[in-house]
RNA sequence: GGUCCCAUCGUCUAAUGGUUAGGACAGCGCUCUUUCAAGGCGUAAAUACGGGUUCGAUUCCCGUUGGGACCA
Protein backbone atom coordinates (compact mmCIF):
# COMPACT_ATOMS: atom_id res chain seq x y z
CA UNK A 1 0.00 0.00 0.00
CA UNK A 2 1.23 3.61 -0.87
CA UNK A 3 -0.29 5.54 1.73
CA UNK A 4 0.58 8.73 -0.33
CA UNK A 5 -1.07 8.07 -3.59
CA UNK A 6 -4.88 8.99 -3.62
CA UNK A 7 -6.63 9.48 -6.72
CA UNK A 8 -10.77 10.50 -7.25
CA UNK A 9 -13.54 10.35 -8.95
CA UNK A 10 -15.82 12.95 -8.57
CA UNK A 11 -18.83 12.41 -10.79
CA UNK A 12 -22.19 14.60 -10.59
CA UNK A 13 -25.66 12.94 -9.91
CA UNK A 14 -27.34 14.67 -12.65
CA UNK A 15 -27.36 11.74 -14.59
CA UNK A 16 -27.33 7.42 -15.21
CA UNK A 17 -23.69 6.49 -14.76
CA UNK A 18 -21.97 8.11 -18.52
CA UNK A 19 -19.69 5.61 -20.15
CA UNK A 20 -17.18 8.85 -20.11
CA UNK A 21 -17.42 8.93 -15.84
CA UNK A 22 -16.93 4.95 -16.17
CA UNK A 23 -13.48 5.49 -17.84
CA UNK A 24 -12.60 8.02 -16.07
CA UNK A 25 -12.96 5.85 -13.40
CA UNK A 26 -11.61 3.08 -14.58
CA UNK A 27 -8.16 4.41 -15.43
CA UNK A 28 -8.61 6.01 -11.96
CA UNK A 29 -8.84 2.66 -10.50
CA UNK A 30 -6.14 1.11 -13.23
CA UNK A 31 -3.79 4.03 -11.92
CA UNK A 32 -4.41 3.25 -8.03
CA UNK A 33 -4.15 -0.76 -8.03
CA UNK A 34 -1.11 -0.42 -10.19
CA UNK A 35 1.04 1.08 -7.32
CA UNK A 36 -1.13 0.32 -4.26
CA UNK A 37 -2.55 3.79 -3.98
CA UNK A 38 -6.27 4.95 -2.23
CA UNK A 39 -9.28 5.42 -4.57
CA UNK A 40 -11.47 7.84 -3.40
CA UNK A 41 -15.12 8.36 -4.35
CA UNK A 42 -16.74 11.96 -4.11
CA UNK A 43 -20.73 12.87 -5.40
CA UNK A 44 -20.36 16.58 -6.53
CA UNK A 45 -24.02 17.58 -5.70
CA UNK A 46 -23.46 21.06 -5.38
CA UNK A 47 -26.36 21.36 -7.96
CA UNK A 48 -29.24 21.10 -5.92
CA UNK A 49 -31.77 21.55 -8.86
CA UNK A 50 -30.22 18.84 -11.17
CA UNK A 51 -28.66 16.42 -8.53
CA UNK A 52 -31.17 13.00 -7.67
CA UNK A 53 -30.04 10.56 -4.73
CA UNK A 54 -31.38 8.22 -7.45
CA UNK A 55 -29.31 9.03 -9.77
CA UNK A 56 -26.44 8.86 -7.33
CA UNK A 57 -27.70 5.40 -6.19
CA UNK A 58 -27.01 4.52 -10.07
CA UNK A 59 -23.73 5.59 -10.65
CA UNK A 60 -22.69 3.41 -7.46
CA UNK A 61 -24.36 0.62 -8.56
CA UNK A 62 -23.17 0.48 -12.05
CA UNK A 63 -19.80 1.19 -10.75
CA UNK A 64 -20.00 -1.56 -9.00
CA UNK A 65 -21.20 -3.80 -11.50
CA UNK A 66 -18.44 -3.11 -13.95
CA UNK A 67 -15.95 -4.04 -11.39
CA UNK A 68 -14.70 -0.72 -10.55
CA UNK A 69 -14.61 -0.23 -6.43
CA UNK A 70 -13.34 2.66 -4.45
CA UNK A 71 -11.63 2.29 -1.37
CA UNK A 72 -12.53 5.66 0.42
CA UNK A 73 -16.31 7.42 0.62
CA UNK A 74 -18.33 8.00 -1.18
CA UNK A 75 -18.26 11.64 -0.14
CA UNK A 76 -20.74 14.01 -0.95
CA UNK A 77 -20.31 17.93 -1.24
CA UNK A 78 -23.81 18.43 0.34
CA UNK A 79 -22.44 17.02 3.31
CA UNK A 80 -19.35 19.07 3.79
CA UNK A 81 -20.84 22.91 3.49
CA UNK A 82 -19.01 24.11 6.45
CA UNK A 83 -15.74 23.13 5.28
CA UNK A 84 -16.59 25.61 1.89
CA UNK A 85 -17.79 28.07 4.27
CA UNK A 86 -15.05 27.88 6.18
CA UNK A 87 -12.20 28.61 3.48
CA UNK A 88 -14.21 30.92 1.72
CA UNK A 89 -14.49 33.27 4.82
CA UNK A 90 -10.55 32.72 4.94
CA UNK A 91 -10.19 34.01 1.62
CA UNK A 92 -12.59 37.23 2.49
CA UNK A 93 -10.21 37.53 5.14
CA UNK A 94 -7.33 37.82 2.80
CA UNK A 95 -9.63 39.96 0.67
CA UNK A 96 -9.13 37.46 -2.58
CA UNK A 97 -12.71 37.79 -2.63
CA UNK A 98 -15.75 39.91 -3.52
CA UNK A 99 -19.11 40.22 -3.54
CA UNK A 100 -20.45 41.12 -7.33
CA UNK A 101 -23.98 42.54 -7.57
CA UNK A 102 -23.68 43.07 -11.35
CA UNK A 103 -26.92 41.33 -13.56
CA UNK A 104 -26.83 38.61 -15.49
CA UNK A 105 -28.35 39.93 -18.41
CA UNK A 106 -25.71 43.38 -18.75
CA UNK A 107 -22.93 40.38 -18.02
CA UNK A 108 -24.28 38.69 -20.97
CA UNK A 109 -24.40 42.07 -23.07
CA UNK A 110 -20.88 42.98 -21.92
CA UNK A 111 -19.50 39.39 -23.13
CA UNK A 112 -21.19 39.88 -26.60
CA UNK A 113 -19.73 42.63 -27.23
CA UNK A 114 -16.23 41.60 -26.06
CA UNK A 115 -16.59 38.97 -28.41
CA UNK A 116 -17.71 41.08 -31.22
CA UNK A 117 -14.26 42.83 -30.61
CA UNK A 118 -12.03 39.85 -30.60
CA UNK A 119 -11.27 39.42 -27.57
CA UNK A 120 -11.51 37.04 -25.12
CA UNK A 121 -14.97 37.87 -22.56
CA UNK A 122 -14.32 37.68 -19.39
CA UNK A 123 -15.47 39.78 -16.04
CA UNK A 124 -14.53 43.58 -15.60
CA UNK A 125 -14.36 43.32 -12.38
CA UNK A 126 -16.35 46.43 -11.69
CA UNK A 127 -17.19 45.40 -8.16
CA UNK A 128 -14.24 44.56 -7.20
CA UNK A 129 -14.20 48.57 -5.32
CA UNK A 130 -17.25 47.98 -3.36
CA UNK A 131 -16.45 48.16 -0.01
CA UNK A 132 -17.53 45.27 2.33
CA UNK A 133 -19.81 47.56 4.21
CA UNK A 134 -21.42 48.23 1.39
CA UNK A 135 -21.84 44.77 0.35
CA UNK A 136 -23.21 43.85 3.19
CA UNK A 137 -25.44 46.64 3.33
CA UNK A 138 -26.97 45.50 -0.12
CA UNK A 139 -27.09 41.76 0.70
CA UNK A 140 -28.99 42.51 3.88
CA UNK A 141 -31.78 44.29 1.46
CA UNK A 142 -31.88 41.30 -0.43
CA UNK A 143 -30.22 42.53 -3.50
CA UNK A 144 -28.94 39.54 -5.50
CA UNK A 145 -25.01 38.50 -5.42
CA UNK A 146 -22.19 36.26 -5.61
CA UNK A 147 -18.41 35.57 -5.02
CA UNK A 148 -15.78 36.26 -7.09
CA UNK A 149 -12.42 35.29 -6.99
CA UNK A 150 -9.80 38.39 -7.82
CA UNK A 151 -7.71 36.13 -10.52
CA UNK A 152 -4.26 36.98 -10.32
CA UNK A 153 -2.83 38.33 -13.84
CA UNK A 154 -0.39 35.73 -14.35
CA UNK A 155 1.24 32.39 -16.55
CA UNK A 156 0.47 29.18 -14.91
CA UNK A 157 2.27 26.56 -16.19
CA UNK A 158 1.82 22.79 -15.01
CA UNK A 159 3.17 19.46 -15.83
CA UNK A 160 0.28 17.12 -17.18
CA UNK A 161 1.26 13.54 -16.79
CA UNK A 162 0.15 12.77 -20.16
CA UNK A 163 0.49 15.71 -22.36
CA UNK A 164 3.65 17.43 -21.07
CA UNK A 165 3.56 21.25 -19.98
CA UNK A 166 0.76 23.08 -20.73
CA UNK A 167 0.45 26.67 -20.39
CA UNK A 168 -2.40 29.49 -19.52
CA UNK A 169 -2.30 33.48 -19.20
CA UNK A 170 -4.72 33.81 -16.32
CA UNK A 171 -5.16 37.48 -17.04
CA UNK A 172 -7.87 36.02 -19.38
CA UNK A 173 -9.99 34.52 -17.27
CA UNK A 174 -11.01 37.58 -15.41
CA UNK A 175 -12.46 37.27 -11.69
CA UNK A 176 -14.59 33.50 -11.66
CA UNK A 177 -17.49 33.30 -9.38
CA UNK A 178 -16.62 30.27 -6.93
CA UNK A 179 -19.73 30.18 -5.16
CA UNK A 180 -23.19 32.11 -5.25
CA UNK A 181 -23.03 32.70 -1.36
CA UNK A 182 -21.07 31.24 1.63
CA UNK A 183 -23.40 27.92 1.46
CA UNK A 184 -23.35 27.56 -2.02
CA UNK A 185 -19.90 26.79 -3.41
CA UNK A 186 -19.63 26.38 -7.10
CA UNK A 187 -17.42 23.95 -9.43
CA UNK A 188 -13.97 25.19 -9.47
CA UNK A 189 -14.02 26.53 -5.42
CA UNK A 190 -15.29 22.89 -4.47
CA UNK A 191 -13.18 20.85 -5.92
CA UNK A 192 -10.15 22.28 -5.08
CA UNK A 193 -10.95 22.86 -1.32
CA UNK A 194 -12.03 18.69 -1.58
CA UNK A 195 -8.64 17.68 -3.31
CA UNK A 196 -6.99 19.32 -0.58
CA UNK A 197 -8.94 18.20 2.26
CA UNK A 198 -8.87 14.72 1.04
CA UNK A 199 -5.44 14.88 0.18
CA UNK A 200 -5.52 13.71 -3.50
CA UNK A 201 -1.85 13.04 -4.78
CA UNK A 202 -3.00 12.94 -8.40
CA UNK A 203 -6.17 14.51 -10.39
CA UNK A 204 -7.01 12.21 -13.40
CA UNK A 205 -9.99 13.74 -15.43
CA UNK A 206 -11.36 14.16 -18.44
CA UNK A 207 -9.28 16.89 -20.81
CA UNK A 208 -12.57 18.95 -20.99
CA UNK A 209 -11.57 20.22 -17.76
CA UNK A 210 -8.19 20.78 -18.65
CA UNK A 211 -8.94 24.67 -18.61
CA UNK A 212 -10.16 24.30 -15.63
CA UNK A 213 -6.81 23.87 -14.15
CA UNK A 214 -5.08 26.91 -14.44
CA UNK A 215 -8.25 28.48 -12.49
CA UNK A 216 -7.95 25.76 -9.60
CA UNK A 217 -4.33 25.88 -9.18
CA UNK A 218 -4.55 30.06 -8.46
CA UNK A 219 -7.46 29.07 -5.90
CA UNK A 220 -4.93 26.82 -4.21
CA UNK A 221 -1.98 29.25 -4.16
CA UNK A 222 -5.06 31.55 -2.28
CA UNK A 223 -5.10 29.22 0.07
CA UNK A 224 -2.12 28.17 0.73
CA UNK A 225 -2.38 24.49 -0.46
CA UNK A 226 -0.11 22.09 -2.46
CA UNK A 227 -0.96 21.44 -5.99
CA UNK A 228 -1.69 17.89 -6.95
CA UNK A 229 -0.27 16.11 -10.21
CA UNK A 230 -2.29 16.02 -12.87
CA UNK A 231 -3.24 13.77 -15.91
CA UNK A 232 -5.65 15.08 -18.78
CA UNK A 233 -7.74 12.19 -20.13
CA UNK A 234 -8.41 12.20 -24.08
CA UNK A 235 -12.63 12.21 -24.89
CA UNK A 236 -14.45 9.51 -25.55
CA UNK A 237 -16.31 10.26 -28.89
CA UNK A 238 -19.20 9.76 -31.23
CA UNK A 239 -18.50 8.60 -35.29
CA UNK A 240 -18.73 12.80 -35.89
CA UNK A 241 -15.82 13.03 -33.92
CA UNK A 242 -17.65 15.10 -31.23
CA UNK A 243 -18.25 14.18 -27.41
CA UNK A 244 -20.28 11.70 -26.91
CA UNK A 245 -23.90 13.32 -26.29
CA UNK A 246 -27.12 11.73 -25.00
CA UNK A 247 -29.27 12.93 -28.40
CA UNK A 248 -27.47 10.63 -30.30
CA UNK A 249 -25.81 7.80 -28.67
CA UNK A 250 -26.18 5.21 -25.97
CA UNK A 251 -23.98 6.88 -23.42
CA UNK A 252 -24.96 5.25 -19.99
CA UNK A 253 -23.52 2.30 -18.64
CA UNK A 254 -27.49 1.54 -17.86
CA UNK A 255 -28.43 1.03 -21.77
CA UNK A 256 -25.36 -1.00 -22.14
CA UNK A 257 -25.98 -3.42 -19.62
CA UNK A 258 -29.52 -3.57 -20.98
CA UNK A 259 -28.50 -4.71 -23.90
CA UNK A 260 -26.31 -7.38 -22.77
CA UNK A 261 -23.20 -6.44 -22.97
CA UNK A 262 -20.95 -8.15 -19.97
CA UNK A 263 -19.41 -5.97 -17.34
CA UNK A 264 -15.84 -7.51 -18.23
CA UNK A 265 -16.32 -6.46 -22.00
CA UNK A 266 -16.99 -3.59 -21.12
CA UNK A 267 -14.07 -3.39 -18.70
CA UNK A 268 -11.81 -4.60 -21.18
CA UNK A 269 -12.81 -2.23 -24.01
CA UNK A 270 -13.34 0.89 -22.05
CA UNK A 271 -9.93 0.28 -20.77
CA UNK A 272 -8.13 0.20 -24.03
CA UNK A 273 -10.18 2.71 -25.34
CA UNK A 274 -7.05 5.64 -25.35
CA UNK A 275 -4.42 3.51 -23.95
CA UNK A 276 -2.72 0.75 -24.72
CA UNK A 277 0.15 -1.87 -23.18
CA UNK A 278 3.64 -1.79 -25.09
CA UNK A 279 3.81 -5.67 -24.32
CA UNK A 280 2.21 -7.18 -26.70
CA UNK A 281 -0.33 -7.05 -29.22
CA UNK A 282 -2.96 -8.88 -27.12
CA UNK A 283 -6.48 -6.93 -26.58
CA UNK A 284 -7.85 -9.06 -24.64
CA UNK A 285 -7.39 -9.08 -21.21
CA UNK A 286 -8.11 -9.68 -17.80
CA UNK A 287 -8.95 -7.04 -15.03
CA UNK A 288 -5.30 -8.28 -13.46
CA UNK A 289 -3.53 -7.95 -16.41
CA UNK A 290 -4.83 -4.22 -17.47
CA UNK A 291 -3.52 -3.65 -13.87
CA UNK A 292 -0.53 -5.02 -14.24
CA UNK A 293 0.15 -3.37 -17.71
CA UNK A 294 -1.21 0.17 -16.95
CA UNK A 295 0.89 2.90 -17.38
CA UNK A 296 -0.82 6.60 -17.50
CA UNK A 297 2.40 8.24 -19.68
CA UNK A 298 1.22 5.81 -22.62
CA UNK A 299 -2.06 7.46 -22.26
CA UNK A 300 -2.71 8.65 -25.99
CA UNK A 301 -3.01 12.61 -26.27
CA UNK A 302 -6.16 12.30 -29.08
CA UNK A 303 -9.83 11.74 -28.68
CA UNK A 304 -11.03 8.09 -29.16
CA UNK A 305 -13.97 7.35 -30.98
CA UNK A 306 -16.11 4.63 -29.77
CA UNK A 307 -16.98 2.10 -31.94
CA UNK A 308 -19.41 -0.02 -30.96
CA UNK A 309 -18.42 -3.02 -33.86
CA UNK A 310 -15.07 -3.76 -31.63
CA UNK A 311 -17.04 -3.71 -28.40
CA UNK A 312 -19.55 -6.12 -29.87
CA UNK A 313 -16.82 -8.42 -31.22
CA UNK A 314 -15.21 -8.31 -27.64
CA UNK A 315 -18.71 -8.84 -26.14
CA UNK A 316 -19.12 -11.73 -27.70
CA UNK A 317 -15.85 -12.99 -27.39
CA UNK A 318 -16.64 -12.84 -23.39
CA UNK A 319 -20.23 -14.34 -23.92
CA UNK A 320 -18.15 -17.72 -25.72
CA UNK A 321 -15.86 -17.85 -22.31
CA UNK A 322 -19.06 -18.04 -19.86
CA UNK A 323 -20.18 -20.95 -19.19
CA UNK A 324 -23.92 -22.06 -19.51
CA UNK A 325 -24.18 -21.89 -16.33
CA UNK A 326 -22.83 -18.47 -15.38
CA UNK A 327 -24.78 -17.07 -18.88
CA UNK A 328 -28.18 -18.59 -17.80
CA UNK A 329 -28.31 -16.40 -15.26
CA UNK A 330 -27.29 -13.03 -17.07
CA UNK A 331 -29.72 -14.03 -19.31
CA UNK A 332 -32.53 -14.78 -16.85
CA UNK A 333 -33.32 -10.50 -16.98
CA UNK A 334 -33.64 -10.68 -20.63
CA UNK A 335 -35.84 -13.84 -21.58
CA UNK A 336 -39.96 -13.82 -20.66
CA UNK A 337 -40.36 -14.89 -17.38
CA UNK A 338 -41.58 -18.43 -18.18
CA UNK A 339 -38.28 -20.04 -19.61
CA UNK A 340 -36.79 -19.13 -16.71
CA UNK A 341 -39.01 -21.74 -14.90
CA UNK A 342 -36.74 -24.55 -17.19
CA UNK A 343 -33.50 -23.58 -16.10
CA UNK A 344 -32.03 -26.45 -17.73
CA UNK A 345 -33.39 -26.22 -20.44
CA UNK A 346 -32.33 -22.58 -20.23
CA UNK A 347 -28.58 -23.56 -19.84
CA UNK A 348 -28.42 -26.26 -22.39
CA UNK A 349 -29.82 -23.21 -24.68
CA UNK A 350 -27.69 -21.02 -24.01
CA UNK A 351 -24.55 -23.65 -24.84
CA UNK A 352 -25.48 -24.10 -28.32
CA UNK A 353 -26.90 -20.50 -28.93
CA UNK A 354 -23.57 -18.72 -27.18
CA UNK A 355 -21.84 -18.47 -30.02
CA UNK A 356 -24.21 -16.80 -32.20
CA UNK A 357 -24.39 -13.60 -29.62
CA UNK A 358 -23.02 -10.61 -29.80
CA UNK A 359 -25.42 -9.16 -26.91
CA UNK A 360 -27.39 -11.31 -24.49
CA UNK A 361 -29.93 -9.29 -25.90
CA UNK A 362 -30.47 -11.40 -29.18
CA UNK A 363 -30.90 -14.22 -27.10
CA UNK A 364 -34.72 -14.69 -27.00
CA UNK A 365 -35.08 -14.65 -30.48
CA UNK A 366 -32.59 -16.99 -31.33
CA UNK A 367 -34.13 -18.66 -28.83
CA UNK A 368 -37.74 -18.85 -29.18
CA UNK A 369 -38.64 -21.73 -31.06
CA UNK A 370 -37.42 -24.26 -28.36
CA UNK A 371 -40.10 -22.80 -26.32
CA UNK A 372 -42.75 -21.63 -29.20
CA UNK A 373 -43.06 -23.50 -32.14
CA UNK A 374 -43.35 -20.44 -34.69
CA UNK A 375 -45.64 -20.74 -38.19
CA UNK A 376 -43.23 -21.12 -40.84
CA UNK A 377 -43.44 -21.95 -45.01
CA UNK A 378 -43.34 -24.86 -46.11
CA UNK A 379 -41.29 -24.00 -48.86
CA UNK A 380 -38.65 -23.25 -45.95
CA UNK A 381 -38.05 -27.49 -45.68
CA UNK A 382 -37.23 -27.61 -49.20
CA UNK A 383 -33.62 -27.90 -49.66
CA UNK A 384 -31.85 -26.50 -52.94
CA UNK A 385 -33.91 -27.76 -55.90
CA UNK A 386 -35.54 -31.01 -53.88
CA UNK A 387 -38.88 -31.91 -54.86
CA UNK A 388 -41.73 -31.68 -51.83
CA UNK A 389 -41.97 -35.60 -52.31
CA UNK A 390 -38.40 -36.37 -51.59
CA UNK A 391 -38.48 -33.88 -49.00
CA UNK A 392 -41.46 -35.64 -47.47
CA UNK A 393 -39.89 -39.12 -47.93
CA UNK A 394 -36.75 -38.32 -46.15
CA UNK A 395 -38.66 -36.66 -43.28
CA UNK A 396 -40.36 -39.67 -42.74
CA UNK A 397 -37.70 -41.96 -42.80
CA UNK A 398 -36.42 -40.04 -40.13
CA UNK A 399 -39.34 -39.69 -38.26
CA UNK A 400 -39.47 -43.78 -38.68
CA UNK A 401 -35.93 -44.27 -37.63
CA UNK A 402 -36.34 -41.66 -34.11
CA UNK A 403 -39.78 -43.22 -33.70
CA UNK A 404 -38.48 -47.04 -32.61
CA UNK A 405 -35.28 -45.53 -31.11
CA UNK A 406 -35.42 -46.25 -27.57
CA UNK A 407 -31.66 -45.84 -26.73
CA UNK A 408 -30.56 -42.64 -24.48
CA UNK A 409 -31.81 -39.78 -26.04
CA UNK A 410 -28.74 -37.17 -26.97
CA UNK A 411 -27.15 -35.24 -30.13
CA UNK A 412 -24.24 -37.43 -30.29
CA UNK A 413 -26.41 -40.50 -30.68
CA UNK A 414 -29.00 -39.43 -32.87
CA UNK A 415 -26.02 -38.43 -34.92
CA UNK A 416 -24.86 -41.93 -35.73
CA UNK A 417 -28.33 -42.58 -35.87
CA UNK A 418 -29.03 -41.06 -38.76
CA UNK A 419 -25.85 -40.08 -40.82
CA UNK A 420 -26.15 -43.19 -42.58
CA UNK A 421 -29.23 -41.93 -43.98
CA UNK A 422 -27.42 -39.18 -45.72
CA UNK A 423 -25.23 -41.47 -47.33
CA UNK A 424 -27.56 -42.47 -49.66
CA UNK A 425 -29.79 -39.19 -50.19
CA UNK A 426 -27.08 -36.62 -49.27
CA UNK A 427 -26.70 -34.64 -46.04
CA UNK A 428 -28.24 -31.68 -47.24
CA UNK A 429 -31.33 -33.34 -48.38
CA UNK A 430 -31.79 -34.94 -44.92
CA UNK A 431 -30.65 -32.41 -42.26
CA UNK A 432 -32.02 -29.21 -43.88
CA UNK A 433 -35.51 -30.43 -44.22
CA UNK A 434 -35.00 -31.72 -40.41
CA UNK A 435 -33.06 -28.66 -39.06
CA UNK A 436 -36.03 -26.97 -40.23
CA UNK A 437 -39.04 -29.17 -39.42
CA UNK A 438 -37.73 -28.87 -35.74
CA UNK A 439 -36.76 -25.22 -35.40
CA UNK A 440 -38.88 -23.27 -38.26
CA UNK A 441 -35.61 -21.16 -39.16
CA UNK A 442 -33.46 -20.10 -41.92
CA UNK A 443 -31.02 -20.22 -39.50
CA UNK A 444 -30.19 -22.10 -36.33
CA UNK A 445 -27.72 -24.41 -34.53
CA UNK A 446 -27.88 -28.49 -36.04
CA UNK A 447 -30.52 -30.58 -35.87
CA UNK A 448 -29.42 -32.74 -33.74
CA UNK A 449 -28.76 -30.70 -30.73
CA UNK A 450 -31.83 -29.08 -31.33
CA UNK A 451 -33.80 -32.89 -31.13
CA UNK A 452 -31.40 -33.24 -28.11
CA UNK A 453 -33.07 -30.57 -26.41
CA UNK A 454 -36.38 -30.95 -27.32
CA UNK A 455 -36.78 -33.97 -26.38
CA UNK A 456 -38.08 -37.48 -28.68
CA UNK A 457 -41.82 -36.63 -28.28
CA UNK A 458 -41.34 -32.95 -29.30
CA UNK A 459 -39.17 -33.73 -31.93
CA UNK A 460 -41.38 -36.41 -33.73
CA UNK A 461 -44.30 -33.75 -33.28
CA UNK A 462 -42.81 -31.38 -34.94
CA UNK A 463 -41.27 -33.52 -37.87
CA UNK A 464 -45.01 -35.21 -38.02
CA UNK A 465 -46.52 -31.43 -38.15
CA UNK A 466 -43.91 -30.85 -40.89
CA UNK A 467 -44.94 -33.62 -43.45
CA UNK A 468 -48.43 -32.36 -42.81
CA UNK A 469 -47.66 -28.95 -43.92
CA UNK A 470 -46.13 -30.55 -47.14
CA UNK A 471 -49.14 -32.46 -47.68
CA UNK A 472 -51.51 -29.78 -47.10
CA UNK A 473 -49.60 -27.64 -49.71
CA UNK A 474 -50.61 -29.66 -52.44
C1' G B 1 -14.54 35.14 -31.52
C1' G B 2 -10.59 34.10 -27.71
C1' U B 3 -7.70 30.41 -25.13
C1' C B 4 -6.04 25.53 -24.81
C1' C B 5 -5.50 20.55 -26.71
C1' C B 6 -4.82 17.17 -30.70
C1' A B 7 -3.35 14.73 -35.77
C1' U B 8 -0.36 6.66 -38.14
C1' C B 9 -5.14 2.17 -42.30
C1' G B 10 -12.69 3.47 -42.16
C1' U B 11 -12.06 2.64 -36.41
C1' C B 12 -8.91 1.42 -31.85
C1' U B 13 -3.78 1.42 -31.86
C1' A B 14 2.08 -0.48 -32.19
C1' A B 15 6.66 1.38 -33.73
C1' U B 16 9.78 7.46 -29.01
C1' G B 17 15.88 8.83 -35.36
C1' G B 18 17.31 3.35 -39.13
C1' U B 19 10.92 -1.78 -39.62
C1' U B 20 9.02 -4.64 -46.35
C1' A B 21 5.25 1.05 -41.01
C1' G B 22 3.11 -4.26 -36.92
C1' G B 23 -1.61 -5.95 -34.50
C1' A B 24 -6.97 -5.83 -33.60
C1' C B 25 -12.21 -4.58 -35.16
C1' A B 26 -14.97 -3.73 -39.44
C1' G B 27 -14.62 -4.94 -45.06
C1' C B 28 -13.45 -8.39 -48.97
C1' G B 29 -11.92 -13.47 -50.68
C1' C B 30 -11.08 -18.63 -49.74
C1' U B 31 -11.87 -22.75 -46.45
C1' C B 32 -14.91 -25.81 -43.05
C1' U B 33 -20.23 -26.79 -43.40
C1' U B 34 -27.34 -29.00 -44.03
C1' U B 35 -28.25 -23.26 -42.55
C1' C B 36 -26.58 -19.28 -39.46
C1' A B 37 -22.75 -18.49 -36.40
C1' A B 38 -18.01 -19.71 -34.54
C1' G B 39 -13.16 -21.28 -36.34
C1' G B 40 -8.84 -21.49 -39.89
C1' C B 41 -6.15 -19.13 -43.98
C1' G B 42 -5.50 -14.98 -46.98
C1' U B 43 -6.27 -9.83 -48.99
C1' A B 44 -6.90 -4.60 -49.37
C1' A B 45 -6.16 -0.30 -46.39
C1' A B 46 -2.44 4.76 -42.93
C1' U B 47 2.24 8.30 -41.17
C1' A B 48 -2.83 15.47 -43.19
C1' C B 49 0.28 19.20 -45.97
C1' G B 50 4.76 22.39 -46.43
C1' G B 51 9.35 23.71 -44.57
C1' G B 52 13.55 22.82 -41.57
C1' U B 53 17.33 19.76 -38.16
C1' U B 54 19.91 15.12 -39.51
C1' C B 55 23.80 10.57 -43.24
C1' G B 56 18.63 9.17 -42.17
C1' A B 57 12.50 11.35 -40.00
C1' U B 58 5.95 8.36 -38.24
C1' U B 59 9.37 9.95 -34.38
C1' C B 60 12.57 16.42 -33.00
C1' C B 61 11.46 21.98 -34.36
C1' C B 62 8.45 25.74 -37.11
C1' G B 63 4.33 26.93 -40.08
C1' U B 64 -0.31 25.66 -42.73
C1' U B 65 -4.68 22.93 -42.80
C1' G B 66 -8.15 20.15 -40.29
C1' G B 67 -10.61 18.40 -35.88
C1' G B 68 -11.97 18.89 -30.76
C1' A B 69 -12.68 21.05 -25.82
C1' C B 70 -13.58 25.18 -22.78
C1' C B 71 -15.31 30.20 -22.12
C1' A B 72 -21.45 29.08 -22.78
Amino acid sequence: MNSNIRVRLAPSPTGSLHIGTARTGLFNYLFAKKIGGTFVLRIEDTDLERSKPTFEKDILEHLTWLGITWDEGPYRQSERLDIYEKYLIQLFEQGDVYYCFCREEELEIERQEMMTRGIAPKYSGRCRSISSEDARRRITQGELSVIRFKMPETRIIFQDMIRGGVEFDTSLFGDVVIAKNLRIPLYNFAVVVDDFEMNISHVIRGEDHISNTPKQIALQKALGFTTPEYAHLPLILDKNRAKLSKRFNAVSILEYKNTGYLPNALFNFIGLLGWHPSASDTELLTQDQLIAQFDISRVQKAGAIFDIEKLNWMNAHYIKEKTPEELAVFLGSFVPEEWTKHKEKLIRIASLERERMKRLSEFTDLARFFFDMQEYDPQLLVWKTMSSETVASNLRDVADILGVYDGTWGSAALESLIMPLTESRGRGEVLWPLRVALSGQSHSPGPFEIADILGKEDSLVRIASALQKLTQQK
